[in-house]
DNA sequence: CTTGACACAGAACGTATGTTCGTGTATGAT
DNA sequence: ATCATACACGAACATACGTTCTGTGTCAAG
């Protein structure tokens, strides 16, 4: 784990150790005269024009100017975990119940997957997130199987080509579909290419619910027979 | 997870909820004037006043006097992460490279995926899981898309109905399929039931490269056009 | 030899940060 | 009414901290 990595002096590596070890003990980043004290560098600045060097290569993330405020991107091992709590089912003919937005929720009875953070797509606030479980057989057309996890980010409107969860009252259903505003009609576009786009005018009532962030398949053992 | 304990007033559950967050977010915990700002406490001397309660009460632990010198003692209580090598594309012409599981993989110049063992089915065994990017759309009949990542588990023969990664070296052929072993064939039957299956004889060559374990997919915002 | 890049040190400086203190306002007990 | 306690505000203060500037020694290229 600890490897001379190319072009990293001594010192480089003996700062970065420090960080880590500060990180993963006290809870939080050393200072920069601790660093100093602690690799037996006596000015600040030379800490400082390390950690310049650090940052530019991407081993440590800084901002600068605030105290003790650097992290180490690619560790943070011990809290990259988010709990992303299941809402309950998704199915076909079933609306979606998501409880908007509690800046604390309440239910830790509930049901819930962890994730590592650092397979969230993008900087996703982690409160927006909540996951649903595939009922059935409906969601093929989005390659969404039985039994799936939805990973989803809670949103009321959708840019063109986004993945949404959307509500049909109408016509009673729930589906998961490339969403497109056009002309004077949304187009539904099943994410399977071979499959027909649905068409909803513009007067027909539409609800999204959600944007889809991720799905997750566990494989059990059993198939098709 | 997010509970009002008994004894806090909401402005204790505040501070803890956003040091909670900024911990997790950026790496380092906030200042005093920064939790000030953020729970609408216009004075630090009270945010002071809160954090040594908070302290007294065991909730957090702080080093007082120095810049963001405070922790969250409980945190890092689900250690449970798992870092799942990326070894490299799975595509429909391409045979898989799986180096035979070194005991320690040596190259962390590679892509992972972070997993929380949580959401690993089974107990598998961390070092005989892989991961592949999947690469085209020769997988759409297993319900897996181009870039999803599949998390595989070693293994070089499969009971009836697991799906497994294959490599049919006659033809050339990588899939994803349902393994089936019957009379004097093998049958491959896609995850897709619509879909028909492929038959192997068992004169024909056929490696079981792994048995896949889980799906994962990143929805982008981009999708079908 | 000069030049420039690099690694390093020390001092000066501005500010972000935590603490202390004086003050004010409720509430409840005496 | 008086006092104690919990909660809250803002100002003053000391200092820990990051930045910047100046200077020194080394080493390779010109």
């Amino acid at each position: 784990m600890v490897r001379t990595r190319k072009g990293l002096t001594e010192r480089h590596q003996k700062i970065l150790d420090y960080i880590n070890k500060r990180v993963r003990e006290q809870g939080y980043p050393p200072s920069i005269r601790e660093i100093g004290k602690a690799t037996g560098i006596s000015s600040t600045s030379v800490v400082t024009y390390y950690l310049k060097q650090l940052s530019e290569l991407g081993l440590i993330e800084r901002d600068a100017r605030y105290s003790r405020a650097l992290r180490l991107p690619n560790s943070a091992p011990a809290q990259d975990l988010i709990r992303i709590p299941i809402l309950g089912p998704i199915a076909a003919g079933l609306p979606i119940l998501v409880p908007d937005a509690g800046p604390t929720y309440v239910g830790d009875e509930l049901d819930a997957v962890d994730i590592a953070r650092s397979v969230i797509p993008a900087r996703e606030k982690e409160d927006d997130l909540y996951a649903l479980r595939v009922q059935g057989d409906s969601m093929i057309d989005a390659m969404i199987n039985d039994g799936d996890i939805v990973i989803m980010k809670r949103a009321a409107k959708a840019n063109n080509g986004e993945m949404v969860a959307i509500w049909l009252p109408h016509r009673d259903e729930t589906t998961l579909k490339y969403f497109f505003k056009e002309e004077d009609h949304y187009r539904l576009q099943p994410a399977n290419p071979t499959m027909q786009p649905i068409i909803v005018s513009k007067d027909e009532p539409l609800e999204i619910k959600g944007k889809v962030v991720m799905v997750i398949r566990k494989v059990e053992q059993a198939g098709v027979k």
